[in-house]
RNA sequence: GAGGGCGUAGCUCAGUCGGUAGAGCAACGGACUUUUAAUCCGUAGGUCUCGGGUUCGAGCCCCGACGCCCUCACCA
């Protein structure tokens, strides 16, 4: 990036010219600011007012619009004006204008906001045009717009000035747009089901709710260490407690983590806990909100339209491919997959050992590096940000031991399960059309409740779509004491660096008030987002992902 | 954190063997009253990301820094 400093600096040759136009639009005795605009309408609202035949006058119009686009063509001015909805081409007819008036245009440069009144009238090549009679400067622009044809080109330009992307490249608004109507069906798709939206703390004593490493603040004031949050579940949880028995927040969460097409620092996520509920109850919810929030989609017209079908099925393009989100959505338990896709039963744990070392020995002797194909593993890695939702790990203390660290003989079986899982499951479901994985192995999900009738299961599922986790969700854990000897297990195991994940006592205190049996979900906005609108990279959804600071 | 790639005019990009900087768009001046990335004629526009080094001479080669991108690792 070599763009002069931003905001700030000598005026460029570009600048200097633009300033002198605006020196004369104050002489021509005009603000080139503008001010208060009343009565335009939006431009994709008035271009069927234009009739189909040419140079008969339709409709008068008043619109607002920043210029796009200029050709001369004699004493003829043709400029494209773009506004939220849409498009436009002005014609200026010198013929039509007083000299005042063309003396004014003349001082319009492209990126300028003006507004035009004129009547609707098709051009001899049938375009649809406003014929101008009047207009005003609404704001003069002292930057050089980028190129007409190529716009912005140049990834880390669109990311910093991200105003300008949204105005010269194609598509970067609808999709951001679409972003906005997706949440708004997930707020809708919640609260028709009875759900109240809260805002609970950002600034946390203790980060909790996920394992993550997060960002550290401090308030003054009160000469204390606060934390930005890293989950929402903990005060959600002391709100089912409190008797909010369905209850939900859309929020940002911050995890001081690396930054990559598929994590930003700070992200959205949605959790939602019904009370009396359980796992069963949350993937009900999924479905709904998933399903209702890609059909927001389609009914903003994004992707595919197969005229006859679209109704039907509920198909949205990923990538080369599509995805068929049309419910009810398979569902299907873990030890299921695991046995279609490892070749064994997930209970025969000398098998699993056997397939473990048979896999995994390759890697033991020699570097990751060296088997890339192996790289890519890790539930939590290929679930990217979805929330952990749940100060729970797939270990029960500390940190994950890599698979070259693992002793087949001394890991617990469900450990190994978990690895050849990732290793052999994972990328094979969800293709195409989401698939519920349910009933977790007990041991990998410490912090769920154990599956009644079979407590080597944990009631928990996972709604993968393509290979991507999108949801996670449990039946919450509401016995205070093992909640608190599992912080305990937990925080053993963890580096000095990672102790500020302390014990959260308030937490405990609060089960131990009573907290009903619940289902709990989480789902990682960014992720969904990312997933409706066949979108690669996590910075083609947020608006202003993070950026190391120019210098 | 490791490896690779990129950084040249406001923008999009060329730049040969190391010989001292090019185009298109945009800008500025001019022609043209129905254009569609209008066209045509002319003018101007450069700290080649930054700092060192090699060389008679560096956009190009070497070292370092900065930023972005990709892959991998880590993390959820």
């Amino acid at each position: 990036m070599n763009a002069p400093a931003p905001g700030s600096g000598r005026p460029d040759r570009f600048e200097a010219a633009r300033l002198e136009k605006l020196n004369k639009i104050v002489e021509l005795g005009h603000d080139p600011f503008g001010q208060r605009f009343d009565g335009h309408r939006p431009i994709a609202e008035i271009r069927p007012l234009c009739p189909e035949a040419a140079g008969t006058d339709g409709a008068a119009v008043r619109i607002a619009g920043r210029i796009m686009l200029r050709r001369k063509a004699g004493k003829l001015r043709f400029f494209d004006v773009q506004d939220a909805s849409g498009k436009v081409q002005l014609l200026f007819s010198r013929g039509d204008l007083t000299d005042a008036q063309w003396e004014l245009m003349s001082q319009f440069d492209l990126g300028d906001l003006i507004g035009v009144d004129g009547a609707m009238r098709r051009t001899e090549s049938g375009e649809v045009s406003i014929f101008v009679r009047d207009f005003t400067i609404l704001g003069k622009s002292l930057a050089q717009p980028p190129e007409k044809w190529h716009g912005l080109e140049d990834v880390e330009t669109r990311l910093r000035q991200r105003y300008s992307d949204l105005i010269y490249s194609e598509g970067v608004r609808d999709k951001l747009l679409l972003r906005s109507r997706i949440v708004d069906s997930v707020r809708q798709t919640l609260r028709s089901r009875g759900f109240v939206e809260v805002e609970t703390p950002v600034l946390h004593a203790i980060a909790g709710g996920a394992a993550a490493r997060p960002f550290i603040t401090h308030h003054n004031a009160l000469d204390i260490q606060l934390f930005l949050r890293i989950a929402l579940e903990l005060h959600l949880k002391r709100l089912l407690v409190g008797g909010i028995e369905k209850v939900y927040e859309l929020g940002r969460v911050f995890r001081n983590e690396g930054i990559d097409a598929t994590h930003n620092p700070e992200f959205t996520m949605l959790e939602a806990y019904q009370a009396y509920g359980d796992y069963e109850s949350m993937m009900d919810l999924t479905e709904a909100v998933v399903v209702n929030a890609a059909r927001a989609v389609q009914d903003s017209g994004f992707g595919i339209q197969d005229s006859g079908k679209a109704n039907e099925r509920l198909v949205l393009p990923w990538g080369e491919g599509t995805i068929d989100l049309t419910p009810p959505w398979p569902r299907t338990t873990y030890g299921e997959l695991f046995e279609k896709h490892v070749g064994i039963a997930m209970t025969d744990h000398a098998a699993v050992r056997a397939k473990w070392r048979e896999h995994f020995r390759a890697r033991v002797a020699a570097p990751v590096a060296a088997n890339p194909s192996l790289a890519a593993t890790g539930e939590d890695h290929v679930a990217g940000q979805h929330p952990s939702h749940g100060p729970r790990k797939d270990q029960p203390a500390g940190k994950p031991p890599a698979p070259t660290q693992l002793d087949p003989e001394a890991a617990h079986p469900d450990v190994l399960i978990s690895e050849l899982f990732e290793e052999f499951v994972e990328p094979h479901i969800g293709r195409g059309a989401p698939v519920f994985c349910t009933d977790y192995p007990a041991a990998i999900c410490p912090l769920t409740k154990r599956k009644r009738g079979a407590p080597h299961l944990a009631e928990r599922f996972e709604l993968f779509i393509n290979g991507m986790e999108l949801a996670n969700a449990y039946t919450e854990l509401n016995d205070a004491r093992l909640q608190e000897e599992l912080f305990r297990t937990q925080l053993a195991g963890l580096p000095e660096e990672e102790s500020m994940a302390k014990m959260d006592h308030d937490f405990i205190r609060a089960l131990k008030v009573g907290m009903p049996p619940a289902g709990g979900l989480g789902i990682g906005i960014d992720r969904l987002v990312m997933l409706l609108t066949n979108s690669q990279t996590i910075r083609d959804i947020i608006f202003f992902p993070l950026l190391r600071p120019e210098t």
